[in-house]
DNA sequence: CAGTGGTCTAGACCACGTG
DNA sequence: ACGTGGTCTAGACCACTGC
């Protein structure tokens, strides 16, 4: 705040939010950054402009910025690499790919991976559905069913629900040409970053239709993982029911 | 550094380890506050000394100390409270209690818990328990088995190893005596500090034992929990083996 | 009111990547 | 050589807690 001699926060120009309670400029300059990107000012993958130069823009402290950017890189918004520049994450590049998928193998050899589209059909959102995308049960989804395979093992049958309006274009044939994770071409072929992921984990006995699938016995027992995918503003955008074999791989997690 | 007119980090007084190819001060500021933790000098609840003390008793500025417990306690190692000062986390206190404890009921209702311990043995550890502990196949293991209700209903069979030079006193009456997270009993009867873990996950069948205490079919679905706990430094000190009934609870688990 | 952590600034220098 | 993020400092003021 260069013309102002009390560093007060709340004095210099109106840089957000007007009234509000009381948040402190870093939190301020993080929102402003989230609208940047959810507005698509900078894409996925594409580099965020230099901490002088945010600072400039916003009219605060490099330190400030830093503050917001530290933030969101610890929520894998942002990506930061020392002497290139910041980044906006994305599910594209090697290393964050299966950002979202915890299966992994026993053995630890990551795996041959194939995935084979079963099924899909744009339909009235069901009610569950239309209750955990944020949703009137008379819009319309797009109900998606795959196959995944490792080392030629099927291994995980999913069964995806997306806003249809949001996902237009998506069909059967595009998404069988299509290699790489969904969530890369939910980037690039229709602007929605999932950003965060909330799952839901039980064990459940194999059906009749997912066990000849998934060829395993009737009955067998499955992990059950129930994913709801966010974009930025924490709005809804996918909800995911995922049957794992859990033979030769397991779901990892770390508590902290 | 007041001493050193240039803020060369690595010119001052030797204040952690020595050589090593290059470390940030505020990474060896952690060390040295991680190493306290270990030692004991702060115990779990307290409160550590002010920043403005540890910068003085390190010779650094506040700044450093104050990136240093940041991590510290984005870690939840540490506890900071304004205007009170900077706690050691403990798995007493309600907030955190649970804290490893990643099942939830699907209604949301916390529900009344009881604990009933079917075992107490101490035996020679098994060659993958002693392998998961980083002990030798001839150390001994207290064996631990019980079986967690939630709103009465058997819900948690868990099947618990420990090294037993650690545990010295752990006997089946001491634990049928306390109430209360198990991790509390460690940190305050033991002295270990559970600061991290990592779970492996999957669906299992319930075996006839698992099935009749659990009050579940044979062969009924189950989600089987893999879980070491390591305290400070990393060093494994619990194995767990659970198996959770998940028809009205499930496991829940947030991505980013 | 004093003490704690929390925010903000300004400026210096370091490590890394690229030309 | 230059620009980027990363570290470190010193000092000011704010917000919260408890005496």
């Amino acid at each position: 705040m260069s013309d102002n001699s009390s560093n007060d926060p709340a004095s210099g120009p109106d840089r957000a939010g007007s009234s509000a309670a009381y948040s402190p400029l870093y939190q301020q300059i993080k929102s402003l950054l989230l609208q940047s990107l959810d507005r698509g000012e900078w894409k996925p993958g594409e580099s965020i402009p230099s901490e002088v130069e945010l600072a400039a823009r916003f009219q605060v402290s490099q330190g400030t910025v830093r503050k917001a950017i530290d933030e969101l890189a610890a929520e894998n918004l942002l990506l930061r690499r020392q002497g290139k520049g910041t980044f906006v994450a994305t599910h594209h590049e090697a290393k964050v790919r299966f950002r979202f998928l915890r299966l992994t193998p026993d053995d630890g050899k990551q795996p041959v991976s194939g995935s084979q589209i079963l099924d899909v059909r744009r339909v009235k959102a069901p009610v569950d559905v239309a209750r955990a995308l944020d949703m009137r049960a008379s819009d319309v989804v797009v109900n998606l069913r795959r196959l995944l395979s490792f080392d030629q093992v099927p291994t995980i049958l999913d069964d995806i629900w997306l806003p249809g309006a949001a996902f237009k274009g998506l069909t059967a044939e595009s998404l069988a040409r299509y290699r790489g994770p969904l969530y890369a071409l939910f980037e690039s072929e229709f602007g929605v970053s999932m950003v965060r992921a909330e799952e839901k984990i039980r064990a459940k006995a194999a059906g009749p239709e997912a066990a000849q699938l998934l060829q395993v016995e009737p009955n067998s027992p499955l992990l059950q993982v129930e994913r709801v995918s966010y974009t930025y503003g924490d709005r809804p955008m996918e909800l995911r029911r995922g049957l794992y074999v859990t033979e030769r791989f397991h779901y990892r997690n770390n508590l902290n």
